[in-house]
DNA sequence: CCCCTTTTTACAAAGCTTTTACAACTTCGC
DNA sequence: GCGAAGTTGTAAAAGCTTTGTAAAAAGGGG
């Protein structure tokens, strides 16, 4: 697989063509330009993408960023996503994809995405 | 034979020539391609699949997927089985069966077909 | 205080579900 | 066969929920 891994097995580092975190250091770089994230701006970034691939669902996204349980009505998830993306420029899209109802899911940048075959519909599968 | 089957002995996977659904993962593929289902899209197909080669009544769509007793009056069953349709693009009408009065039907790719003048196969229970 | 970060608020936009209205079809009695 | 009654197909609109966005308010460490 990817990074080297430590003794809890956890990777420390993500690398794709465009995107690279040190896990331990805890830092990003963007296309050689280290990113400037605050720390829950890294915290949601650093989960979503050590979960690359996986849909993260909203709730555990509050639980492990924010510790918030179920009952809590808040929108700063949304707000820091919406910080990410634009801190990840033109890839934004790419890299954070929203599951509708759900949560969120950080793609690998060069990723297969299964192409829409029907007209209608939007670009994602159900999934939990 | 189907698939894998959990613990509590309901299969996982669903595969024929053309359409493959992870219940798991609640994750449908027709073609190689993933679909992309909505919710209720996918409950709904996922009902029909797991019974497929049965009947199943409008009354039990109509519970199991909306919770909706007989009292209900609505036609938004109707609707989802277009849509779903719609998504099995030129498979639809050979996997999903209107019986009329009744209910619908899914049937694997191959399976044999015969006249439903009179209709047979068992019909799901109602009851919750 | 001041600056930076985080959260809330309010509204806009997008997505999903349900209803509505009408067309097409099936069944059944005649 | 024919027509009536009921059922299903279909397209479009309405309704509701979720997410995006900008700005203001609230916190926190120096």
């Amino acid at each position: 697989m990817a990074g080297l891994q430590n003794t809890l097995n956890q990777p420390q580092l993500y690398r794709d063509e465009h995107l690279f975190i040190d896990f331990h250091q805890q830092a990003a770089v963007l296309d050689s330009q280290r990113m400037t994230l605050t720390r829950k701006e890294y915290d949601l970034l650093a989960l979503l993408v050590r979960h690359a691939g996986e849909i993260v669902p909203r709730e555990a996204l509050l639980m492990r960023v924010w510790g918030y349980g179920s009952e809590i009505r808040t929108r700063t998830l949304d707000v820091h996503i919406r910080r990410l993306r634009k801190k990840l420029g033109v890839y934004a899209d790419q890299y954070i994809e929203t599951i509708f109802g759900i949560g969120y899911r950080f793609q690998p940048f060069h990723a297969p995405r299964f192409a829409q075959s029907t007209p209608e519909g939007r670009p994602l599968a159900v999934s939990a």
